[in-house]
DNA sequence: CATATTTTATAACGTTCGTTACAATTATTG
DNA sequence: CAATAATTGTAACGAACGTTATAAAATATG
């Protein structure tokens, strides 16, 4: 599996690529993302990624390891975009009315179908058999749950939140609202009614009433055209 | 696709069935729970269910119409028993823990391994695709929406719920925390995991605290131990 | 007991699956 | 300009896919 290793490497000696790996990945996830791992026939990724499949396997190695490579590349960038939201000066409703808004511009793109969460809608169904796959799925929910809770926290300290509130289980119940939305997203809910159970479930969490406008700051991931 | 129209009919002409047709659906069920509708051959149902895949044909249609019969059947059975739990004179914790851990039953028998919610692991990752599954998908999720508000209702007529509380919100989270608590069964976690979140998420919504051997009956669904 | 009817098991249908040999192509190296 | 090295596209591999034709088997009817 010969990728390039570094930007500043001696030369390159045979042919050279006709194909940008990240953007290829890129394409691959797209596919595996409406049709899941079962569903994808190597044939379809080929395509989606301008790619043979000679070429796919030489980058990538099976199919089984594009679908990994492609579930860790998905975790990064959410684990990112909740984090991003999470942190800051921001009112604890604000962070977290962002982070599910984030969420909905991954599920539901202005451009390109509906299509829920990568995770919840491929990963969960093959997690049951593939234990590489589970471990992975277990892994990131753990780590944004740790992000809601350490955020959940620092909101307590603030005075955000009342001093008995209980930041692990508000932690759950903001880990909960994604799951659902990631859910109903993929079950064709709409935007509107999606970002509607953000709302209530903000004001649940925060124990205060939540404007529908908040955080509406209509930002734009980098995955939410492709 | 001739069945069975009812138990007191005049007689059966040609040669008698070897199967049973519920039976054999509830096989077939556990097998695509297990590994989901791309995911499982008709080679692999028809061994589950201990048919010719021509017997398949004749009793169900096809793989598409037989997994929908499966995932009706699937809803028909949890509904009830989300219901079962909600229904009756308990207290709202009492009555929301009993659903989450009838919820539990399913996902995680006590014979047998995990598998997480039928729904929420095979149907989802189906539903972008598959408009049949979709709407099944949809459908059910509204209905039990529906029963956790009705129940939230009561509970707030009753007092116990203060008077400002939202029981649509309050819904979406109970709803939120059996869709968590699926994802999270079939991602590998534990059982007294899953029951530590229900307990949390139960004590936010009813605003009290819930010790943890609440409404701890031990029931025994038919789906158990399939 | 013959006929009609239904279900059975076997085996096959053409297609698609994931994967890989192979030879042609395109670059660098000496 | 050879020689070497890497990647390309094509075409193939056997296996598995969903589905169905076919004929034997098992029942009720007349």
């Amino acid at each position: 599996m010969p990728r390039r290793k570094s930007a500043t490497e001696p030369a390159a000696r045979g042919r050279p690529r006709a194909y940008d790996t990240e953007a290829a990945l890129k394409q691959v996830t797209e596919t595996f993302w409406r049709t899941g791992y079962s569903g994808t026939s190597l044939d379809k990724i080929a395509a989606a990624a301008g790619m043979s499949p000679p070429s796919l396997y030489a980058a990538f190695g099976n199919k089984h390891a594009l679908y990994l490579e492609a579930l860790a590349r998905y975790w990064e960038l959410t684990l990112a975009a909740t984090r991003e939201a999470l942190a800051g000066d921001r009112p604890l409703a604000e962070a977290l009315m962002l982070a599910y808004d984030a969420a909905l511009s991954f599920y539901i793109p202005r451009k390109g179908a509906a299509r829920g969460c990568f995770v919840i809608g491929t990963a969960v169904a093959e997690a049951v058999e593939d234990a590489e796959i589970r471990k992975s799925v277990a892994t990131g929910l753990r780590m944004i749950d740790a992000d809601f809770e350490a955020r959940l926290c620092t909101a307590r300290e603030r005075g955000e939140l009342k001093q008995d509130a209980d930041p692990a289980a508000l932690a759950v119940l903001a880990s909960a609202t994604m799951h659902t939305i990631a859910i109903r997203a993929r079950a064709g809910a709409r935007r509107a009614e999606l970002r509607e159970i953000a709302r209530k479930a903000t004001s649940v969490i925060c124990g205060c009433p939540v404007e529908a406008d908040c955080a509406a700051t209509r930002s734009h991931s980098s995955m939410e055209s492709e």
